[in-house]
DNA sequence: TTGAAAGCGCTAACAG
DNA sequence: CTGTTAGCGCTTTCAA
């Protein structure tokens, strides 16, 4: 599609491509009206300005990238969405890229990035990342960087995340509370901060009211539905006696056990407590309605955009990390 | 964040930049001995090509711009990890916009679209849009435009969308079949294709099967979980007697309806038949599990995504709008 | 097999 | 107030 350029409006108003830009930029410098004709043959031509030309010139462009481990999970939706909006207000336009959870993937996802020059990036890391090298490099070369959510520990840069531990903490403790003999927990990916956090937030409860911290009762499971399922499937044939309470890393675990509870006969929460983790949509609609741990989603990303600009805008604030903790809620309906 | 460039090689091993050019394009011209140098250079000094330049360059770029009204909406999520992959696979990176369902907005994201000359465009019109003139314009210069689920007419632009008449009309005809006596439908906001199709499905199913068409039953609600419960609230006030079926534009409103009915003591299917469209994670989950047409989405933003690459490599295949359409299914569960 | 030079569209000194 | 010029990083003729 061929554009009109900024020296197609001056050779029509035979005036230089200089006085052009400066028109249209709105420089003090030009007369009210040369500005008036330039802008009215830019309308007249539908000219838009070649963002790429601009950005090669200043070196850099109004571009976020983003790297999520999966568009389609609800929380990352949300967080998106979130970011999007900042970005849209600031004057930025975001350049999204999925890892799928594949390191590999990840590591490509950034060069692109890279290779459009990109004013900044926010990530969240797969849950096969491992090796946080890559991000080192990133930063130590003056990239503005924001991790939220699932961070890279060791890596100089600002994160925003929940209080993972203190969510776990407090649902684990509500638990406890309410009665509950035998709190198991279905943890997530081994390698992931959240999975630490909130694995760690349920043992310290346990320690914290007496209760000793069973092995067997912290089940393996990934992040996603069929991961709950089939940890729960593992769980009903290899525990007994069964635990009769619940805390899952994640919603989607904690609505996958629900599916396989269900189907087993096992009655939630009179013969099983549930508690989940993120509080989207599914959580209020089934029944009984799950008890979770709230995340502000879209805050977050908000957050995590708002940071990144921040450091794009101001070099120095790239030398002094920050580490924003969001709040939890513990949202208690009828599954625990 | 300073990159290294081309020349930076160039000056290191003392050769012209185009070598270094030719080297990284592995240009048949250049001797293995010097293409190796180059390489072990570029990497050795973190060489990533910009591409912003190579794009000024080519005068386009390997882009793809999308036009969202909502990403944390499932159904869009779940298109855009299509899309993504899809573009991934190919080399292109995805810039993602949301008009929030705001025409201004929607026209604002595409103008940022094309200043960053994006090589296409992928939109799903906002529930606000009336006014096609500027796609209009867009495919008229050229610009590789295809619209997926949501479409504007008279725009010779490829379309990818569901069978949302046929869907809406095999819906209406289940219920039917099953008994129902009094069918309502409760339609989305009128501008958009789908709000139109799906209720002319319903109409169409009524029509065919001897049923009068009552306008009163035909309640006007909007896209979302809260236009679900507000309308149903309206419809328990207002229609007497009440319908004993109740077919949803989409799968939110047959949420939000559901959720008022059960505030209401209205029994789900006892008393009112539900039948949603989409399927999205909540269809199965609740109790009893939603009645639904289920739409392919991740396929749906795969084939916008290949068919909008098609045309940004076939100039011809601009001139040939190709309109197709992705089967749905009718997913029979308890609540009708 | 390699280098020099021009140009993609735009901005910003510098000059007038 | 406006024009000239150079240059952002890269590719690509045209020459050598």
């Amino acid at each position: 599609m061929r554009q009109t350029t900024i020296i197609d409006i001056a050779k029509k108003l035979d005036i230089s491509p200089s006085t052009v830009s400066r028109a249209l930029s709105n420089h003090p410098d030009i007369s009210q009206e040369t500005k008036a004709r330039v802008r009215a043959a830019a309308d007249e031509m539908d000219y838009r300005p070649n963002t790429i030309a601009q950005n090669l010139q200043k070196k850099q462009s109004q571009i976020i990238g983003v790297v999520v481990p999966q568009v389609k999970h609800y929380f990352f939706a949300e967080i998106m969405a979130g970011v999007t909006d900042v970005a849209y207000q600031a004057g930025y336009t975001v350049m999204i890229c999925q890892s799928n959870e594949d390191f590999e993937r990840e590591k490509s996802n950034i060069d692109v990035l890279i290779s459009h020059r990109v004013a900044g990036l926010l990530v969240s890391v797969s849950s096969t990342t491992t090796d946080c090298h890559h991000f080192q490099r990133l930063v130590r070369r003056g990239m503005p960087l924001v991790f939220f959510d699932r961070v890279c520990d060791h890596v100089e840069a600002s994160t925003v995340v929940v209080d993972d531990m203190e969510g776990a903490f407090r649902a684990t403790e509500y638990l406890i509370g309410k009665g509950y003999q035998r709190i198991a927990h279905m943890a997530g990916p081994p390698f992931l901060s959240i999975s630490r956090l909130r694995r760690t937030g349920y043992e310290n409860a346990m320690r914290q009211c007496g209760r000793p911290v069973h092995p067997e009762w912290i089940i393996q499971a990934g992040l996603n539905e069929e991961d709950g399922t089939s940890a729960a499937e593992a769980m009903l044939s290899r525990l007994n006696p069964l635990p009769d309470a619940l805390f899952c890393v994640n919603d989607p675990v904690a609505l996958g056990a629900f599916v396989k509870f269900k189907e087993r006969g096992v009655r939630v929460p009179a013969d099983m407590a549930l508690v989940g983790f993120t509080d989207g949509p599914i959580a209020s609609m089934i029944d009984p309605a799950l008890t979770t741990v709230r995340q502000p989603a879209y805050l977050l990303g908000k957050s995590a955009a708002e940071l990144l600009l921040e450091q794009i805008r101001h070099r120095e604030s790239r030398k002094n990390p920050v580490h924003k903790v969001l709040k939890t809620e513990l949202i208690i309906r009828q599954s625990a």
